[in-house]
RNA sequence: GCGCCGAUAGUGUAGUGGUUAUCACUAGGCGUUGCCAACGCCUAAACCCGGGUUCGAGUCCCGGUCGGCGCACCA
């Protein structure tokens, strides 16, 4: 066993000197919040998301979409996050800390500052005290801090953009695209992997908070009233720790319950979330997260935004940073669909059939247009519109237009009882959104595969991944370079490369330290060639955790790798 | 952003203001080696950046950058 203390920097380290993660630009002096990924740390990272790409595009067969990472500001007005990705913030003069002016409102007794304009809360703040050295602040600037990055599109500074904070806004924005390519009926999701941006005051944490990230967002446009997931049954029966808001306020332990059950009892508010909670647990375990380190955690009520009707994160466990929020999901309502379809004018609906037709009896007012058009002339119009709203009697109908009461009488227009069908209703989506930090992901699978064991006396150094997500999949070693073992390693190199296998041959040193140089970048499997070889056509095929090794023909070589790289078989088994 | 601490080959490190900057691992080459970081020979490789003090700075001072921790901030 390893002490779990210092895992984070024997794995950053590792990471660094393998070739996972780099400090961006950093022949320049790097900058916080941004890192690269190098060779296996990209391909790691893509092996990531293409696990997700299965969960999601091709298991929920949510199709994938690619909007650009900056979009004109009339985007972001509608989304909010212009006014509420933002914070009014000041400096103290004293101590030249930063401040969120609203809190030194707060502070100082007064409610309400972050509705204030900035003149006025700076008025308001200069009597209160800093929180941080305490001297009274006196006059201050108050000043907006968007987490937005700010960009211009075209010459001239025409028109404003912003990098996406999110990766949701694009496939809100394409709703009416998507309900059309979806052949107008819900429920449909779409998906969307690519790079989101924010500002971050103080980026830390390594891969934890970063100032620019891979987002995986699913958008799932469901009926209001139908959150009942058509495939529920997928999941109905699974279990997984459970945080509910209920048991974080009575200080108790996360609850182990089917989503089933979760769902009948209320915790969870419907089939929807509890399926992509599951969902999202049955991912991280796939992708190696251990399931002790795993938790749903429920937003309080106060943490929750505004327009969430329920929202979970999953919560992976880090020895370092401990609980570290990977993934969201939320119940978003109707509330991107109706702000766009509010900003932008356009209808952001569905044309829900009912299964009958209702009979509707109306009635409608129907005016001699001829007669009281050139009577009201100006006004006409609004005598329509008056007299489509008034309840005639006998005589004829009293309506009111501009302050003026009219009488119009019964032979100027027509009272119509009619019954009319209607065969539907146009209704706004929810959306019900899980969110995944990638690099989150990716930072987790790191630390819980870094592992060190004692082999031969000497320690081990191995990063356990599993199959699905190593980099390297397979290494093939000619026990001695020569004698036409290279030549046969070459050989099954390329046909397991046919097989679309990362295969890395590697021919120099002691067959030892071959082993050790892959076990340490996470290579599951070896395949060595010997002088047996020559004789039997069989090889060698050494597994990474157990160092065990077992014999087998050539010819079965690429077929066996791809089985136990998928999870059809283990290792063990054979 | 504030405060404290730190930064030396790819990695981890040693280094009283004074020769050519220490050591180990790693990496590359050659030899050797018949299954788990073996061995021998050789090679490559570093003082975060910018100022200042000094005859002389890896070392002292100031500023910046990056990283860690605390505060603050933060889906």
């Amino acid at each position: 066993m390893i002490d779990m203390n210092d895992v984070y920097e024997k794995v950053m380290e590792l990471a660094k000197r393998r070739g996972f993660i780099w400090p961006t630009s950093e022949c320049y002096g790097s900058v916080a919040g941004f890192i690269d990924y190098g060779p296996l740390g990209a391909m790691m990272k893509r092996r990531l998301e293409d696990i997700w790409r299965y969960f999601y595009v091709i298991q929920e067969g949510y199709y994938e979409i690619e909007c650009p990472t900056i979009a004109q500001e009339a985007v972001f007005i509608a989304s909010g996050h212009l006014k509420g990705f933002s914070d009014k913030m000041c400096q103290c003069p004293h101590c030249n800390e930063f401040l969120r002016a609203d809190h030194v409102a707060e502070g100082g007794g007064i409610a309400g500052g972050a509705t204030m304009s900035n003149e006025e809360l700076s008025a308001a703040i200069a009597s209160c005290k800093c929180l941080s050295c305490g001297e009274v602040l006196g006059k201050v600037e108050v000043f907006n801090f968007n987490l937005m990055f700010k960009t211009s599109i075209g010459p001239g500074s025409q028109r404003t953009g912003y990098l996406r904070p999110e990766t949701a806004q694009g496939m809100f924005v394409d709703f009416t695209r998507l309900l059309r390519f979806y052949r107008d009926h819900l429920p449909f999701g779409v998906v969307q992997i690519g790079k989101s941006y924010r500002n971050e005051i103080s980026p830390r944490q390594g891969m934890i908070r970063l100032r620019e990230f891979t987002h995986a967002e699913a958008e799932i446009f469901v009926h209001p009233d139908k959150k009942d997931h058509p495939n529920f049954s997928r999941y109905a029966n699974y279990k997984m720790p459970l945080f509910t808001a209920i048991q974080q306020e009575k200080n108790e332990q996360p609850i182990t319950i089917t989503m089933k059950e979760a769902v009948k009892q209320g915790l969870i508010a419907n089939e929807y979330i509890a399926y992509y909670l599951a969902l999202t647990h049955d991912m991280l375990v796939k992708i190696g997260i251990k399931t002790e380190r795993l938790r749903f955690r429920q937003h309080l009520c106060t943490e929750r935004a505004h327009y969430a009707s329920d929202c979970w994160d999953a919560e992976i466990y880090s020895s370092r940073f401990g609980w570290v929020e990977t993934v969201g999901i939320a119940d978003r309502t109707d509330y991107d669909l109706t702000a766009h379809a509010q900003h932008s004018g356009t209808p952001m609906t569905v044309f829900i059939q009912y299964e009958e037709p209702k009979k509707i009896q109306r009635r409608r007012i129907i005016p001699n247009m001829s007669v009281l058009g050139k009577q009201y002339r100006t006004k006409a119009k609004a005598v329509f519109d008056a007299l489509s709203n008034a309840t005639p009697d006998v005589d004829g109908a009293e309506i009111e237009v501009d302050g003026e009461k009219i009488h119009i009488p019964i032979n100027l227009f027509e009272v119509r009882d009619e019954v009319i069908e209607v065969r539907g209703e146009d209704i706004v989506p929810h959306v019900i959104e899980p969110s995944y930090g990638i690099d989150r992901m990716c930072y987790a699978v790191l630390e819980q595969a870094y592992d060190e064991d004692i082999a031969d006396g000497e320690t081990r150094t191995v990063l356990r991944f599993s199959p699905t997500i190593a980099p390297v999949q397979v290494a093939v070693f000619p026990l001695m370079n020569r004698d036409g073992l290279d030549t046969i390693a070459r050989d099954i190199t390329h046909a397991l490369q046919k097989q679309r296998i990362l295969a890395e041959y590697d021919d120099s040193g002691a067959i030892g330290r071959r082993y050790r140089r892959q076990d340490e970048i996470g290579t599951p499997f070896a395949i060595t060639i010997d002088y047996q070889t020559k004789e039997d056509h069989t090889v060698t095929v050494r597994d990474r955790d157990s160092m065990k090794q077992i014999r087998v023909n050539i010819d079965r070589i690429p077929e066996l790798i791809s089985t136990l790289l998928n999870g059809t078989i283990h290792f063990s088994s054979l």
